[in-house]
DNA sequence: CTACGTTATGTTAACGCTAACAACACTCTG
DNA sequence: CAGAGTGTTGTTAGCGTTAACATAACGTAG
């Protein structure tokens, strides 16, 4: 019920008349301290029932030092991988109790790492979450004086900071194996930008699964994880001789591929095989229906927060974590 | 340059002590009060500086009673439209110097919406968007009573509370008008699900479109924006008989008739026509290319936080905002 | 029956900041 | 040169909570 009185929202001390006592004890029922008699619990607990009251996490916060609040520091979360991620993170941490507190940045360099962290260090969180797909993120979190603990999400090596990652390289390596084991002599790649990690992650993996089959790797094509870029990399591939295998690094530039392909007549799979990462919404009903890997972005920003808060809590070792990707076979890929 | 000295971050007394003035022309020069002097003003940054200070603003919430935060709810942050306009809305307040602390519900109920609510009133936030695109939420906005400003994007009616959404009516009516125009005798709507206001408002378009013409408005499909949803519609029209246009209220549905199409051997477009709604940054590289209509939401984000900081700061009135959208055209359509 | 630990409660003092008022040094006016 | 204004700074008192200590009531052991 809420109160109808005058205007200011009830404090404890008010709470506290109403019951009879006295705001400590309120303060004790509140933060469900054994010491207090069952009685006297019912009825502050009738007193803040009665009069609406809500206690005020700010002025709490400012005695404890803790406003558990989590701030979350993120690339373009227009992207499925970071909105997934931010997503699982953002359920994780209000599971916990957490509030959390978004900065989207459109580039991430160094000084836009450095303002985030400093904005979210402001405001007084108790923990940040970076999600750090880029080199120049990660080395700008490993540089950073941090008073607060962090965890890099796909961050590589970021210092002493805890990481959660897929395994990029596992990835690749399981699309290129997949092709490989098809019976197609070599692989291409159309890459991801070289200043993001997964994109390295996946090359490694790609040059990896080729080099211990004994095959030669093709020059990967540069793209920029956008639609567009793939397709210019498939009109490239499909005006070249021999291709009959695709690894591309995300299921957006995959579509472009696949679109370039259907542009110029290459028939998918049966003249070339494609495989994509992520497994988007989407991919499922491209046509052809995408062969991908998947990656559970739910589970990296569960762990992201776990992780978090044992650094919090605990103290916390320096944790590294890697979630597995996985194979998801589907109708873009054919025997040779 | 950051303190060395024992543990505990400067106050703001330290940096008097270190200035050699009182506390609260520490805090003046911060406010950027007119009158300090100029010498003065020097000496506390100076000093500031030195000790590496920064300021408590939970102390400063406390007593000022204004957070710097805004509430953000929103329904599956995963999905293209939340996942930009709440970019937009990020964008927009971190400009405006305001912080964003984001709620994700997995379902918009009226509890969901109250608990998510009361979460970011509990924590002190200076005001709240709710992206409500479903009714339900609309209706739980509507009811509740709110001591925080709020304004809902997508909301429909949503009583009090001020409004800023897309022109969805419009949007479908662009979509069907298009259609006709190319000869299209009639044209079939795959609909969203009916507790969705944008659904709703593609349908009145659509229908309206198909009135104003004068011809008779097939019953719509049922979907519910996944492109699973899309490509069970796809098949269900693939079966029928006469259609040759269809507007699928998104783009995602869209690309799962396209899907169910080419398997059937419907060629689009040159037996059937087929126009999206949102223009997500594949819809261009579709088999076909995707005819469609664009939402801006990264307009409907800024104009969300600035109908809301008029609320803050001015008391302000109940506006309604109403962005127009946009009609793209591509290769899926084509005439009768 | 006294002394002592235990439980339940109250009192006081922070937390770090801003608001309100007080005080002082000036300048300006008549 | 007295009085009023103005600019600059300091002092004091909160904001609403929790932490630390103080106190009272009670049961139990010696």
């Amino acid at each position: 019920m809420a109160s109808i009185q005058g205007r200011r929202p009830p404090v404890m001390a008010d709470v506290a008349r109403e019951a009879g006592v006295s705001h400590q004890t309120v303060s004790r029922v509140l933060n469900e301290h054994p010491n207090v008699r069952g009685e006297t619990r019912t009825r502050v607990l009738e007193a803040i029932d009665k009069l609406g009251y809500r206690r005020n996490l700010v002025a709490r916060a400012l005695v404890t030092k803790h406003s558990r609040t989590l701030g979350v520091v993120s690339f373009d979360t227009t992207l499925y991988g970071p909105a997934s991620t931010v997503y699982g993170i953002e359920q994780a941490a209000r599971a916990a109790g957490y509030f959390v507190s978004i900065v989207s940045l459109k580039s991430i360099d160094r000084s836009g790492v450095r303002d985030a962290l400093d904005y979210l260090a402001d405001q007084g969180v108790d923990g940040i979450v970076v999600v750090a797909p880029q080199r120049s993120a990660a080395r700008a979190l490993a540089d950073l004086p941090l008073d607060v603990p962090a965890v890099a999400v796909e961050g590589g090596e970021a210092g002493d900071v805890p990481v959660v990652c897929v395994d990029q390289v596992e990835g690749g390596r399981l699309a290129t194996e997949h092709l490989l084991s098809l019976g197609h002599e070599t692989v291409w790649h159309v890459r991801g930008p070289s200043d993001w990690l997964e994109a390295e992650g996946r090359v490694a993996g790609w040059r990896a699964a080729l080099e211990a089959a004994g095959r030669q790797a093709p020059e990967p094509l540069a793209g920029d994880w956008s639609p567009r870029s793939g397709y210019e990399a498939g009109r490239s591939l499909a005006s070249l001789r021999d291709v009959t295998a695709v690894f591309v690094a995300n299921d957006q530039m995959a579509l472009g591929v696949l679109r370039a392909f259907t542009e110029r007549g290459v028939k998918v799979p049966a003249q070339v095989s494609v495989v994509g990462f992520d497994d988007i919404p989407e991919s499922e009903f491209f046509s052809p229906p995408l062969t991908t890997i998947r990656q559970d972005f739910g589970a990296v920003g569960r762990h992201s927060i776990g992780v978090l808060l044992r650094q919090i809590e605990g103290g916390g070792e320096h944790e590294r974590l890697v979630v597995p990707p996985a194979f998801v076979r589907r109708a873009s890929t054919a025997r040779r």
